[in-house]
DNA sequence: TCTGACTAGTCACATTCTTGAGTAGGGAGA
DNA sequence: TCTCCCTACTCAAGAATGTGACTAGTCAGA
């Protein structure tokens, strides 16, 4: 029941069309949820159903007309209500953990490689978040903008997501070290 | 359709009954996957049928008969399989951060009170899971336990999961003063 | 000029996950 | 003795998620 309540999140700041939409939840809201585009187009016509966001129409020449859609009074409200309410514990799931946990057990040849391809993907991530990040803050430094930004929520999440990427790719790395070290001493033998 | 491959990678080391398995997955395997009981239960029905693992009934006296169930060649092989195949993205999805998005759009004392006890709760998990690190690798230090220990796999996600959970409470202790004081310097103006 | 990528969606189906309830005996503590 | 918690599981129903395919015009580059 939280897709609602992330997609009311992310529109807090903004108007966004489902595909702006789809594409924040790739990069900034991804920090805290995932979804794909079909997902969020059902979710926000469902919204719109019950009052929570209101859509309109921009027709446009070039490309197809697009729906934008911004949160309502009861959006807020419903906003409200969820935040005051207890929240379930957060998890992971990750196939790449299943991999390691299994390592010793089967072939690691391959989880080498997609823990070196997943190290990867979490270092770009970083970057791009790292980046986001100084857009967010502007000229102020971070502690300043903590204490005196207008809207620090975006900023904080993302915090989450890049101490999450970073820990993520120093994780992969030394993973595949130990396991290519071991393969190593392991022929030795 | 990870959640088999979770299950086979759990039994890798031991004989479990379902009951068992499913406390496994709130605490150690939980750092790579989370299911509730009933899942696990359907979940070790379809994976016998499919021979993939197997199960003994084991009578007890004082207590309700269990089933013990182990991997077979064929699930040992199909975790092979699943390593070798690519794997999808990692995400985290987390009610408190989609709160903590909204959090200076609506009331922040309740998200605050959620964070302390998140991170309390983290700091507890970190506990946990730093004292099955000490159980996993017996006398050796980090270093020697992972070059040389017979199975490592469980340690490795231990691992992840731990600096999971403290990098979950730094996080939260941190977003929590940052909104406290906000609201500190907010009402003095 | 052809290809592929981008914008902006929609539809239907399948799988997975969660919620809630129920069964049943044993042991521990008030 | 009564109540609650622990072991050990099962069933059903519904909500949430994921997969795959399809439409259709625009624009950039080979």
């Amino acid at each position: 029941m939280a897709l609602r309540h992330a997609v009311l999140a992310a529109l807090l700041d903004d108007e966004y069309s489902g595909y702006q939409l789809a594409k924040a939840f790739d990069i900034g809201v991804a920090n805290f949820w995932h979804a794909l585009p079909q997902q969020l187009y059902a979710e926000l016509t469902k919204l719109e159903k019950e009052g929570l966001v209101t859509g309109r129409e921009v027709v446009q020449e070039t490309r197809p007309n697009k729906r934008l859609f911004r949160v309502t009074d009861a959006g807020r409200a419903e906003l409200e209500r969820f935040a005051a309410a207890p929240s379930k514990p957060s998890f992971i799931r990750d196939d790449l953990l299943v991999k390691v946990q299994a390592a010793d057990r089967v072939g690691t040849a391959a989880v080498i490689e997609q823990l070196e391809e997943r190290a990867a993907a979490a270092a770009a991530k970083s970057e791009l978040l790292a980046a986001l990040l100084r857009q967010l803050r502007g000229d102020a430094d971070e502690e300043e903008f903590l204490r005196s930004g207008e809207r620090i929520g975006p900023y904080l999440t993302c915090l989450r997501g890049l101490a999450f990427e970073r820990e993520h790719r120093d994780w992969c790395l030394r993973i595949a070290a130990v396991l290519k070290e071991r393969r190593t001493t392991r022929a030795e033998r």
